[in-house]
DNA sequence: ACAAATGATACCATAGTGGTATCATTCAAT
DNA sequence: ATTGAATGATACCACTATGGTATCATTTGT
């Protein structure tokens, strides 16, 4: 059971990385030798990034990416939703229905009220607290 | 993002159905009927529930499968653990070794807690308590 | 001109999940 | 004794998600 995958979980070592960084922008190629991780793969997760708006990127010799966004404002809950879709532990149970004779199953209430603390707990949680934790 | 695969909300689904059936044995078949589930997988689940000591199973002509203790003490995140492993929110991140040269990171902390929170939740719950809420 | 970088895809390998099929064994009913 | 219905134990298959690589085009500083 995995709350994180690898994709999310590159970004936030990467935004982490990016926001001690001077200056500013960095290549992919970079991060990835200094953090450990898979050059070109990560090269992918920042290129969603930069979509999400979360970065901007530079094209070209010296090129790079940088921060678009102040640590503060990039919750935990958000990167989650961007790389392993919406935060619902019920997928295969609800949306596949595999209950749909069961009208009000206990064990659906159930699940749906844990999915509701984490989501709680993801939503309070951004880059700038990973950091400062 | 999936908390229960479909072999644990069947497991979960046929110890209900199992709770309230007199006579007590019931083939895996009439299960997988009653519940609209397909038979043969159901079985291979009613056969895990067996090893695990949940059922009693009878072999041949009008043999089955029979609860083998009380619902109070069959826990969800048993049931969870038997089918899908350990309730780690974590895997590929710390198992698989992803951040091994970060020690003491607050990522994972943050992961650590709300499975902790998960965990505890899903100690909470038995069979008895699905059926009575 | 050239090298270094991103943009955009296409591709591949692996593992997990959901499900079926088979064969052996047991046991009740006839 | 024979037969049919059930489990025990595996082996097998299909599909999907994930992790990761490769390619080609485009941009840009030197
Ligand atoms: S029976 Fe599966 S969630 Fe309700
Ligand atoms: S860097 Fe991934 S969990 Fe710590």
């Amino acid at each position: 059971m995995n709350l994180l995958t690898r994709n999310t979980d590159y970004a936030v070592r990467a935004l982490i990385y990016m926001a001690g960084k001077v200056p500013a922008r960095v290549s992919a190629r970079d991060i990835g030798r200094d953090l450990g991780l898979p050059g070109p793969f990560m090269r992918k997760t920042l290129q969603v990034l930069q979509k999400a708006g979360y970065l901007i990127s530079t094209k070209g010799k010296s090129g790079g990416f940088e921060l678009a966004q102040d640590t503060k404002k990039i919750r935990l809950v958000d990167l989650v939703t961007l790389f392993q879709g919406p935060v619902s532990m019920g997928d295969c149970l609800f949306k596949k229905k595999i209950c749909s004779g069961i009208k009000s199953c206990p064990l659906r209430r159930e699940i749906l009220d844990i999915e509701a603390l984490v989501l709680e707990r993801l939503q309070g949680v951004t880059v700038a607290s990973l950091i400062k934790g």
